[in-house]
DNA sequence: ATGCCGGGTACGACCCGA
């Protein structure tokens, strides 16, 4: 199975890029972050006469996030936990069947947290704290688990293509990893770390000439429990997408798995 | 280093992203 995550920002504006790149690779699940669209604008039917079923969570402008699946999906679940309040759309989650069980993908737009003086920090902080909760709960399930997305954060340095440039910002510092390590040693493996100790930038911003610098940072991941690590056979970080016309600033990343 | 880019809303600037 080839699961994949894309931080597409803006589906409208990425239509054609995802049906083509769709048409192209036909992964069993794409999950989409920052569709920026509610969900009756959602433009279904170009994705669905490629054959993929759809299920989004949306919001109106930003935000946003979406499962696309060849296979129907068993269960559907939108929203984080733990806080009545939070309108913010960045959490939902698919089951899928297996000939041997389940597979569930929770696709996450985790908050980017800056300014770190503003409310934005903290809000980035609590989110994480209901997410480590979640998280512990799914886990519970011993279940191939996959948590994948955009998680706005730099793991390490060579994540980074100038460490000393984003240290202090909400995606590099430390607060923000300190929470991080605790999602981590929850007993998740790092998909793309697991297979290679090269940087693997996922993300090049729009200004100043990133992409052409190669001034990246790898912040979409995927995140496995045991039973889906165990049966992880490859990641690969679609970097061409970032040279295509009218790109996302994000890059698909994609993991294979034997089940 | 912020708002140089790009998308959204809504139609003229302003919000947001990382």
């Amino acid at each position: 199975m080839r699961i994949v995550t894309w931080n597409i920002n803006g589906i409208k504006a990425r239509l054609p890029v995802i049906t083509e790149w769709l048409s192209q690779q036909k992964p069993d699940i794409l999950c989409l972050q920052e569709i920026k669209s509610v969900d009756e604008n959602f433009p279904r039917e170009a994705i669905e006469s490629l054959g993929y079923n759809i299920e989004t969570h949306g919001q109106k402008g930003f935000n946003g996030v979406a499962i696309l699946s060849l296979q129907p999906f068993d269960e559907v679940h939108r929203g984080l936990p733990g806080n009545e309040e939070d309108m913010q759309a960045r959490l939902i989650e698919g089951v899928f069947s297996t000939e041997r069980g389940a597979v569930r993908v929770c696709n996450i737009y985790l908050p980017n947290g800056n300014p770190v003086e503003s409310e934005k920090f903290p809000y980035k902080l609590n989110w994480m704290d209901r997410l480590q909760d979640f998280v512990q709960s799914r886990l519970e399930y011993e279940e191939r688990f996959i948590l994948l997305g955009d998680f706005n954060l730099i793991p390490e340095k060579i994540d980074c293509h100038d460490p000393e440039a984003w240290w202090g910002d909400a995606l590099y510092r430390p607060e923000s990893l300190a929470k991080f390590r605790k999602l981590h040693n929850l007993g998740l493996t790092d998909a793309l770390r697991a297979v290679t100790e090269a940087p693997s930038y996922t993300f090049w911003d729009f200004q100043s000439g990133a992409w052409r610098r190669n001034n990246g940072v790898r912040i979409d991941h995927l995140m496995l429990s045991p039973q889906a690590a165990d049966q992880l056979e490859g990641v690969i970080v679609h970097k061409e997408l970032r040279g295509w016309d009218k790109p996302s600033d994000h890059v698909a990343v994609e993991g294979r798995f034997s089940f």
